[in-house]
Formats: structure tokens, C-alpha cells, sequence
RNA sequence: GUGAUUGUAGCUCAGUUGGUUAGAGCGCCUGAUUGUGGUUCAGGAGGUCGAGGGUUCGAGACCCUUCAUUCACCCCA
């Protein structure tokens, strides 16, 4: 039989995983930079804890785990014969595999709440999994590499996760674009239009503006029910095309007679009154009212993050966060704020591998090759093996003493740019023969002053 | 979940209105070259044409089913 692998999962061989090591590495040196602390959390949780709170699409695309031993003798026999999947799945799984890394962590925080600090600043770099049916830039198992701060409400915070955008993107060369909204400007919107309860139809259907056009965003939201009055009244905002900071002003008008309107507005213009003394290298920020984003804990601030480089076609986003007043209370914790961001390490590979962003250097392994010539001379191999790994020079003995074509033949699969020659000559004067692969160069050092030379 | 797309050698792909023994480039292996790779030359291995069924004297090609792929929608990193 031939074997595969689950449709969106992937194989990485040494070539990518250097390149994704690069990545994670970048990432996770700015996290620490930033001061936050490092958490892991298990592959899979009770399904309880992750259902419901990514919104109904969330919860369909969630992997669920079956329970082991005999778990139709348990399963809802109701369920069962009427073919009732849904109600079925509760009595037949109790765990499922993590969907993203913010809901573990509100988990987590709760769990241990009476160990933490707070405000608790930490990141995480694990894979995610999503029942999604893969396509461009989507896959079923990727890598989230989050950063939350938790148990502050101070908008400093927010500040600072752009920052680390720009940090991050400034270090992987990469230009990019950052939106930012606010969901309570969405709920002052659904508020003021009497639909508040529609708020989430109101926002995905708001999301897709610049995709489809004013038409569409109204007909959906008619199709989802909302009256045709709000969606009118609605029609100016949609319509509207100029500066950002009329575009608040704009609101400001339509947003007076709701508080939590003008509270996400007050919160919008206090991020950008700090960004004001910034210069960012690699970001542009930008407020954006259609961003609106799927997952329902959002309550502040949500950011996602767009490649702003014409090397890449990639249009849908890379990163994305946002505020969360009270993910925890859920699980029992009331009053805990938290914001965070998440980097999707995959989509930034791909992004980084099209346009071409990946060093050179990032790609280099071993350094020294040395050839074995077997017999007397293995001995002497050996020797200039150690005392080239005493010094920190990344280096490997050929395994077999086989013909010298097939040795040099490896070291140039490999992309090993240099190779040691050390056969009776050189051992007798405590030589090497030093050759250059790049440049078919080569020369004879004395085996005490070859480290000094390779380091 | 909806709609398309493509499955032929390790990889990228040709393969005419159905016709004998299915091809190319790259890669791989061997040799030219017993202490020299990447270049060159000579030779070689490698295929259940995604799988199952059907039509036909005859199927890689046509039909059905199925699985997988890629892409768009949806949603999202």
C-alpha cells in the first residue's frame, strides 16, 4: 500500500524545517525581548472547554476526539437512531484537539490563578488544528505563536503588541499592514440600527466590503434579517470614502447616542494619540471599521495583519488578535482583560518563501566535511573531528571509508563548503588538505592553526 | 458544507479522432577518473497510467463510481 498523510497535515524535511526553525526563532526572541514568559498547554482539552466560544462556524471545524474503550454503549441511543450527529458527538467525545492557543490560555489562567502574576504576560508556540478543507494558505495542523497579556485593561497594551508586529516583521524583513478596530464601535453600530443582537451577522457581512461591494453587504445583511430601515441607515458609513480620521469623525456623529460606540472610538483614537511619537519600520497601521473577525471573545481591540509587499500575492491575513474582557468567566474568573496576538507562522513561511525573504545563512548546516580514508589515517580523522567540535566548528566524519567521489558527492548535496583531506601525507607532517567547494580551492594547514581558520 | 480543477517514472510534464513494446527533461545509479564534488561523455535502473467497475476486437485516452489534489466560496492564521 501506499502511504499518505491527512489532507492539510505536511511533512518537514530538513530544508524547511531549518527555514521554520528561522522563523520560530525570530518570533520567540522578540517575545522574550517583550518580557513574556513561556507556556505550553496539551494537544488536546475537554471538548466542554473549547465549544462555543469561536462562533458557530468555530465550533464545526473543532477535531474532535472519540472517546476509547465502548463508546456506543454509551452514546445517546435517541441520538443514534435518528441519525442526530450533533447531539450524538456529546456523548461519544469528550476531548478535542486545541483550535487555537487563546482559549487553552484563559484556561490556564484560571486553573492557576492563585500561582500567577499578574498582569501575566506570556507566549506559546504550538500547532493548532482545524476541520477546515484546506486550500491556498490554509492547512489542518499549523502554528500559532501567540503573545497575551492578561489582567490589564490598559490600552498600553494594545501599543505594544503593534510594536512587536513591527518588531517581528522589521526582523523577517517583511512589510506589512495592520489593521485595527474595535468590536464595541461594531456593537455601537448593531446598537443605534435596533438589530443589537444581529451584531455578529451585521459585522461578517460589514467584513466583506472591499470584497464584494456595498450591493452584496446589504443584501446579505437583509437575507440574515436585518430590517431594511437599519440596513439604510447604514448605507453613508458603507458609502463612505475618505480619510480615516473622517471616517471617525463620521462615526462619532452616528455613534453619539451609544455609549459603547463612543467608548470603542475613545479607545481607537487613545491607541493611535500613543502611536503618534512612533516611527514603525515595517508596519502600517491603520484603522479599519469593516475589519470585524469570526471568533466571538473579541470584545475590544482586534488587529489583524495584512503582507504589504508586491513580491507576494498573498491577500488573506497572517496575524490576527484582539482584546478579550471575559474569556475567563466562562470558567469562573471574573474581571480578567486580557489581549493578545497570534502569528501564523505557516502563512508567514509561505509569504517569507515567495517573496524571497529567507537569508542565505539560515540555510547552513554543517560546515566542515572530512573525508575517510580508512586504515592508519581514520585515527587522524578522528582527531581533527574532535578538535574541530572542541572549537564550535559544525563538523562530521564521512561514516564509511568509501571511494572519494561518492564523499565529495555528498558534501556537495549537502551544501557543505568545506571539505578536509587528511591521508598519510598530512598525517605525518600533522597537516590537512583545506578545500574550498565553492571555489574548488585548495591549500595545506597545519592542523593547529585549522580551527582558528574555520571559526 | 457548496462549486470547479487535476491525477501518467522520485520531481515537472508530453502522450494526436481509442490501435502493437507508454515518452522527454531534471533527479538517481554505474563507468570514463584507485586522493577530488559541482561541468562533460558513455551506459543503466525506475510505470498496476490514483483505485474499482463498464463500453470495445482493442482503453493512459470514452462512460460510471470512488479516493486524492489544487483553487474559489464560507471561515480564518
Amino acid at each position: 500500500m501506499k502511504p499518505s498523510i491527512p489532507r492539510g497535515t505536511r511533512d518537514f524535511g530538513p530544508d524547511e524545517m531549518v527555514k521554520r526553525n528561522y522563523i520560530f526563532d525570530t518570533i520567540r526572541a522578540s517575545f522574550r525581548k517583550y518580557g513574556y514568559l513561556p507556556l505550553e498547554t496539551p494537544s488536546m482539552e475537554n471538548l466542554s472547554t473549547l465549544m462555543g466560544k469561536y462562533g458557530e462556524e468555530g465550533d464545526k471545524l473543532i477535531f474532535k476526539i472519540l472517546n476509547s474503550g465502548d463508546f456506543l454503549e454509551k452514546a445517546d441511543a435517541d441520538a443514534l437512531a435518528n441519525k442526530d450527529s450533533k447531539k450524538l458527538t456529546a456523548g461519544i467525545s469528550e476531548k478535542a484537539l486545541r483550535y487555537d492557543l487563546t482559549v487553552p490560555f484563559a484556561r490556564f489562567v484560571v486553573m492557576h490563578q492563585n500561582e500567577i502574576t499578574f498582569p501575566f504576560k506570556r507566549y506559546q508556540i504550538q500547532p493548532v488544528w482545524r476541520a477546515d478543507k484546506p486550500q491556498k494558505g490554509r492547512y489542518r495542523e499549523f502554528y500559532q505563536c501567540d503573545a497575551d497579556v492578561i489582567g490589564t485593561t490598559s490600552l498600553l497594551n494594545e501599543l505594544e503588541l503593534i510594536e512587536l508586529f513591527d518588531e517581528v516583521f522589521n526582523n523577517l524583513g517583511l512589510r506589512v499592514k495592520v489593521q485595527i478596530n474595535n468590536r464595541k464601535i461594531l456593537s455601537g453600530i448593531a446598537e443605534i440600527l435596533g438589530e443589537a443582537d444581529r451584531i455578529i451577522d451585521i459585522t461578517v457581512a460589514i467584513d466583506k466590503l472591499d470584497k464584494i461591494g456595498v450591493d452584496k453587504v446589504k443584501a446579505e445583511m437583509l437575507s440574515k434579517g436585518v430590517s431594511e430601515s437599519a440596513v439604510n441607515s447604514l448605507q453613508p458609513l458603507l458609502e463612505f470614502s475618505g480619510s480615516h480620521d473622517q471616517k471617525l469623525e463620521l462615526l462619532k456623529k452616528m455613534l453619539q447616542s451609544s455609549e459603547i460606540g463612543m467608548k470603542g472610538i475613545a479607545e481607537i483614537e487613545e491607541i493611535f494619540g500613543y502611536t503618534k511619537a512612533l516611527a514603525f519600520k515595517k508596519v502600517n497601521l491603520e484603522f479599519e471599521m469593516t475589519l470585524a473577525r469570526g471568533l466571538n471573545y473579541y470584545t475590544g481591540a482586534i488587529f489583524e495583519v495584512k503582507v504589504d509587499d508586491t513580491r507576494s500575492s498573498f491577500t488573506s491575513s497572517i496575524c490576527g488578535g484582539g482584546r478579550y474582557d471575559d474569556l475567563t468567566g466562562i470558567f469562573g474568573l471574573n474581571g480578567m482583560s486580557g489581549v493578545g496576538i497570534s502569528f501564523g507562522a505557516d502563512r508567514i513561511y509561505d509569504v517569507l518563501e515567495e517573496a524571497g525573504l529567507f537569508p542565505a545563512d539560515a540555510t547552513l548546516s554543517t560546515k566542515v566535511l572530512i573525508v575517510n580514508f580508512g586504515g592508519e589515517d581514520l585515527a587522524y580523522g578522528l582527531e581533527i573531528l574532535r578538535t574541530l567540535r572542541n572549537n564550535s566548528v559544525y563538523t562530521e566524519l564521512y561514516p564509511d571509508a568509501v571511494k572519494m567521489k561518492k564523499q565529495m558527492g555528498y558534501a556537495d548535496a549537502r551544501n557543505i563548503p568545506f571539505v578536509i583531506l587528511a591521508g598519510s601525507d598530512e598525517r605525518n607532517s600533522r597537516e590537512v588538505t583545506l578545500k574550498n567547494m565553492s571555489d574548488g580551492t585548495q591549500q595545506k594547514i597545519k592542523l593547529d592553526q585549522l580551527a582558528d581558520l574555520l571559526k
